[in-house]
RNA sequence: GGGUCGGUGCCCGAGUGGCCAAAGGGAGCGGACUGUAAAUCCGCCGGCAUCGCCUACGUAGGUUCAAAUCCUACCCGGCCCA
């Protein structure tokens, strides 16, 4: 791309893959994509120290804007995060102290750096922390400077803020003036920044609106607004959350590569298509015919496989996306003798594993001891029943009462994978 | 405080002296089917050294050859009266 040069098909390829929920006048919009780089930015406060799975969508609309030749800023909530959002939420939000705020920046700042870059010479992505520019103004200048542009009536107004005035608990001063803050971030990163531009998620709005009214009051300007669709699943609850209802976080650490990679398997076949299409970076000629082809044939779930090995590779690595797959493969009914090493490995660290001595190799009717000990029956009764309905294999050989674990059981000298049923897998690793 | 009904296995719930480890349902588990889906069907579903023993029907005692079932006290819950 030439210097200073902007994909012009930006806003329709947006609009193809349904990333566009709302934005100001779309015309305005257009001729001002067309007509050079922007400079857009969106907000992350930082609630936890990991971003999650919902943080996706946002995250990846800066890349967007970065491949297409605009400029990205991420912006950390450091002073937003201590005040808390109230938009989409029913109940007010816990105040963060000083310490978890820094923890969570901690962990959120190298997030929202590794997906996007800051070396790039045209439009390098920035980082930046409201907290900068908010923690040293004092509250009489706030009221004077902010405060007097904007109207309570106009406050009222916005949905989030109206919810909540009509719910039983109503809504603290502290969240009612979050949006102030927000609008002040826009403001000051219209001033300081160049910054034209603010996306979020459609629960956004609002805030995102009253900003732009800020720069036209206080500065004579005008800005634009975009906001995504709030991911939501079939049956009607938000993203970022596993079918067993755990967080889908983005550090490796609160959830690992693989754990990652199983939950966008476990993807309804509904799903699919869109969110190739809104959370993956693969063009959307690619997606749909990802789509088509998942849709003849939807129990080969190439379509979650594809989008699982997208989004690990793009969080994690596609080093980690691979392994994740390999270990996937081994859990979902492929083989596993033959696999590498590695892949038993990574299997260790995700299904229950039990070190079990060597020595027990040698005694005569070990099978349900050793089941016992790994904690894969609760009983000896329990162990009995299984082998006799057949619903215990080692290394996908299924045994029947009275076998034992022997070392030809063993993969790699040291392993031996352990199948309850068809969904429940362990494994044993025999110390050296 | 008085009266009354009730507390049963993971949950709901039947059982009112022996045939009760305790009906039935749900959940769960295994098998068949299957797509890491849903539905359906079959089996299992307290523990153990498995034709027997142990533990268990709010808690603690008692009556009895024998109790989840009867008696006493206590604890907890519902309802009614105060």
């Amino acid at each position: 791309m030439a210097r200073g040069a902007v994909d012009p098909t930006l806003l329709t390829d947006l609009e193809a893959r349904g990333l566009i929920h709302d934005t100001t006048s779309r015309s305005d919009l257009a001729a001002r994509l067309q007509a050079g780089p922007i400079t857009v930015y969106v907000g992350f406060d930082p609630t936890a120290t990991s971003l999650h799975a919902g943080n996706l969508l946002p995250l990846l609309m800066l890349r967007r804007f970065q491949d297409a030749g605009h400029r990205p800023i991420a912006l950390a909530g450091g002073a937003t995060g201590m005040v808390g959002d109230p938009s989409g939420r029913s109940d007010e939000r816990s105040l963060l102290d000083d310490a978890t705020l820094a923890a969570n920046l901690a962990g959120v700042v190298p997030q929202l750096r590794q997906f996007l870059d800051f070396e790039r010479p045209d439009n390098p992505a920035k980082l930046l922390d409201n907290r900068a520019w908010t923690v040293g103004v004092s509250y009489l200048e706030f009221l004077r400077d902010v405060g007097k542009h904007v109207t309570v009536n106009q406050m009222a107004a916005k949905d989030s803020i109206r919810n909540r005035m009509e719910s039983e608990h109503g809504i603290s001063y502290t969240e009612f003036s979050y949006m102030l803050l927000q609008a002040h971030d826009f403001y000051w990163l219209f001033e300081n920044e160049g910054c034209e531009m603010q996306m979020g998620g459609s629960d956004q709005w609002g805030n995102i609106v009253l900003g732009l009214d800020l720069i036209r009051r206080k500065a004579g300007g005008s800005g634009f607004a975009l906001t995504v669709p709030l991911l939501t699943k079939p049956d009607g609850s938000k993203y970022g959350k596993t079918a067993s209802g755990d967080t889908m976080w983005l550090s490796a650490a609160k959830m690992s590569p693989y754990r990652f990679f199983q939950a966008w398997m476990q993807t309804d076949d509904a799903e699919v298509r869109r969110l190739l299409l809104q959370l993956t970076l693969l063009p959307v000629g690619t997606c749909e015919a990802i789509a088509a082809a998942h849709l003849d044939a939807p129990h080969l779930r190439d379509g979650q496989r594809r989008l699982a090995r997208e989004l690990t590779s793009l969080v994690h690595s596609p080093a980690a996306a691979a392994g994740a797959e390999a270990a996937s493969a081994v859990v979902f009914g492929g083989p596993v003798a033959g696999v590498a090493i590695e892949t038993l490995r990574m299997l260790a660290a995700e299904v229950p594993t039990t070190v079990i001595s060597r020595s027990v190799l040698a005694e005569e009717n070990n099978l349900v001891p050793v089941l016992r000990h790994a904690g894969i029956v609760a009983s000896n009764g329990e162990a009995q029943r299984l082998l006799a309905q057949h619903g215990i294999s080692l290394n996908d050989e299924k045994v029947s009462a009275g076998a034992q674990v022997t070392r030809d059981d063993l993969l790699h000298e040291r392993f031996c994978l352990v199948r309850k049923g068809k969904k429940q897998v362990a494994m044993l690793l025999f110390d050296q």
